[in-house]
RNA sequence: GCAGCCAUAGUCUAACGGAUAGAACACAGGACUCCGACUCCUGCAAUGUGGGUUCGAUUCCCGCUGGCUGCACCA
């Protein structure tokens, strides 16, 4: 079935043609004046200056071809040149009733060509999550669903920070601690043991102790920086530590970004990449478009079009090694030859979009990805109340699992001072509502502007919060589980409206395939968000005013039944694109 | 210094160049006491500033003010 917009569509175009004019100018929108009318068209000021005709005098005749139309129950040509338009109840009722029936809800889920790879995790290893990482994993996870749910292939990378200097110092200092080691011993040839010399806690503190011993001791810091281009070259010992600082990493990540129900179909890092990087810069060498300036390779990336200076881009440093450039450019020569996927989906701290540009730039005049698409996505920061980046009270930069437990107790608390639930089911259900309070705290943005942590705000039931679309789930569900227990069935057939409130619900409800395609085109979360939050306003609207339970014409009940099965599909559906899941009860 | 991004009720946030700028929180009233209470209704209240383009500008262009950010071998 095709969506509502595009089916009238085609109504108003044939309309305008038969009228005499462009049909292109027949486009229809959601009204922005429901007192007036449920949809609207602009078309005939649009083409007055086309025709030199009064925009009026276009919108009367084509509201005169309308009339005809059995999909609309008023057509109103009004000053200076809107085509106001009601539905008709039956046209309505008819086409929720087939969305009910459709197993995709009206979407276009047909498999589309290509796969698009989505990096979004950032995460280093060695380090905890922290609230810097929050944003790309949760806006990530659910463009990663929203193209997905659209019939998009997707590939999504963690992308892990596993190279560099910082593996150098964490072997160093584990020498200092336990020198005996056979990691450490050049004439061992024998097998290294298979347990990690240390915990993920103990991981956790070894890092910022040789980060800060590096800042002090001049002396270690070579050692490490030796260890590092030692490892990079292939130490047997540093290799299997190295090895042994991934797994152990990899494992409590999977379990960090496992407690925020984002999951990753890669597991590669910066590491995987580095076989490419000589082929890669000589590539660009030979082809000329790359040149040594100071002891560095660069490449000029100045278009004509540009309003700024582009200073040229270093493709590897003048040592000799890889900059964050090369690294991004070799992990693109790996995905165009492993997957040759169609788009790229980059999330990263908006700050970092220069470099996004650059390296874009580069791959496409390297040819290294001649045609995919490349998109950037840069987010803003996560404040704290005062306005500036949120900070724990210490003024450190907090855990993501803290962040997690605190919204959760938070979330916990609430549960218990009015609930009846028993500590389990209570703890369990705390989880549940305290990642969507999170998770749509930050995707009802913009994912480009900043905005405040308020845990306050974002676990109330009040408003538009997640809390608020998980409860008007809930309350669905308890009414739908009702109806099964006292009838015994849930055969339902959906009718026209017979009430303003269920009118204005069934129209929230059309509108759920278009609200999907285009949250897919624009990469856009929020715009789930703010359709499903009209979308709960709606059901507890007619909620409000229509006792399902009671209403003794059974017909008009069954089409309420109908009614609220679709409503509770559209949202499970719209808060599993944003990456969380309603409970039972709350 | 150069460049980019942002600016909407007290707070937070939305709006392909379209009508009276839409919500939320808070605040002031009111309804329901129910199918699950956190629901519903009414009210108050906003486009930083000065120009321009347009029949029409929160939206596009230019200036100003204010805030944030980035400017080659760190990721």
């Amino acid at each position: 079935m095709s969506e509502l917009l595009k089916t009238l569509g085609e109504v108003t175009e044939s309309a305008f043609e038969e009228a005499g004019f462009d049909a292109s100018l027949g486009r229809i929108t959601v009204s922005n004046r429901p007192d007036l009318c449920e949809f609207q068209c602009n078309g005939a000021m649009a083409g007055a200056k086309k025709y030199h005709v009064a925009p009026i005098e276009i919108a009367n005749k084509v509201a005169d071809v309308l009339q005809k139309s059995d999909k609309f129950s008023s057509v109103e040509a009004v000053m200076p040149g809107f085509i106001n338009l009601k539905l008709s109840s039956e046209f309505l009722g008819q086409y929720v009733k087939e969305l009910s029936e459709d197993e995709n809800l009206g979407c276009d889920r047909s498999e589309k060509e290509g796969t698009i790879i989505i990096d979004y995790g950032g995460a280093n290893v060695a380090k905890p999550l922290h609230i810097g990482h929050l944003r790309s994993a949760i806006i990530g996870e659910s463009i990663k669903h929203i193209l997905n749910y659209n019939g998009y292939k997707t590939i999504g990378d963690v992308h892990l920070g596993d190279w560099g200097l910082q593996m150098g110092l964490i072997i160093m200092e584990l020498k200092s601690r336990q020198p005996d080691l056979p990691y450490f011993d050049d004439t061992f040839t024998g097998e290294y043991p298979k347990e990690a010399p240390f915990t993920i806690s103990e991981l956790e503190e070894i890092y910022p102790k040789a980060s800060a011993k590096s800042k002090e001791d001049e002396e270690f810091k070579k050692s490490a920086q030796l260890a590092t281009v030692e490892l990079q070259n292939g130490h047997r010992g540093y290799t299997a530590i190295w090895k042994h600082i991934i797994d152990v990493s990899v494992t409590d990540l999977k379990k960090n970004y496992g407690n925020l129900a984002v999951e990753f179909d890669l597991w590669k890092g910066e590491s995987d990449a580095q076989p490419y990087i000589p082929d890669m810069v000589q590539a660009m060498i030979d082809s000329g478009i790359a040149y040594e300036s100071d002891g560095a390779i660069v490449v000029d990336i100045a278009e004509e079009t540009d309003s700024k200076e582009f200073p040229p881009c270093i493709i590897r440093k003048s040592d000799g090694g890889a900059n964050y450039e090369t690294s991004d450019l070799a992990t693109l020569v790996e995905r165009e030859k492993l997957y040759s996927p169609s788009g790229y989906v980059y999330l990263a701290d908006k700050r970092q979009e220069l470099h996004y540009t650059q390296f874009f730039r580069v791959a496409r005049k390297a040819g290294i990805v001649p045609t995919a698409d490349l998109k950037f996505i840069g987010f803003g920061t996560m404040n704290g109340k005062d306005g500036k980046p949120f900070k724990t009270r210490s003024g450190g930069v907090m855990r993501l699992e803290y962040l997690l437990d605190e919204t959760k107790q938070t979330m916990l608390e609430k549960i218990k001072a009015n609930g009846t639930m028993d500590e389990n089911e209570a703890d369990k259900t705390a989880g549940i509502v305290a990642l969507s309070a999170l998770k749509y705290g930050d995707l009802s943005n913009q994912a480009s502007k900043d905005y405040v942590f308020d845990i306050e705000r974002f676990t109330s039931s009040e408003g538009n919060t997640g809390p608020y679309l998980l409860y008007t789930i809930v309350r669905i569900k308890s009414i739908l589980r009702k109806y099964e227990e006292t009838f015994g069935k849930t055969d339902c057939e959906i009718m026209a409206p017979s009430s303003d409130g269920q009118r204005a619900l069934m129209l929230s409800l059309c509108a759920w395939p278009e609200t999907a395609r285009v949250a897919a085109e624009d990469l856009a979360p929020h715009k789930i968000c703010s359709y499903l939050y009209d979308v709960a306003n709606s059901f507890n609207r007619f909620y409000h005013d229509t006792n399902i339970m009671k209403e003794e014409d059974a017909k008009k009940q069954q089409s309420y039944i109908g009614l609220l099965k679709l409503a509770r599909r559209i949202m499970e559906d719209g808060i599993s694109l944003l990456g969380f899941e309603a409970p039972e009860r709350m």
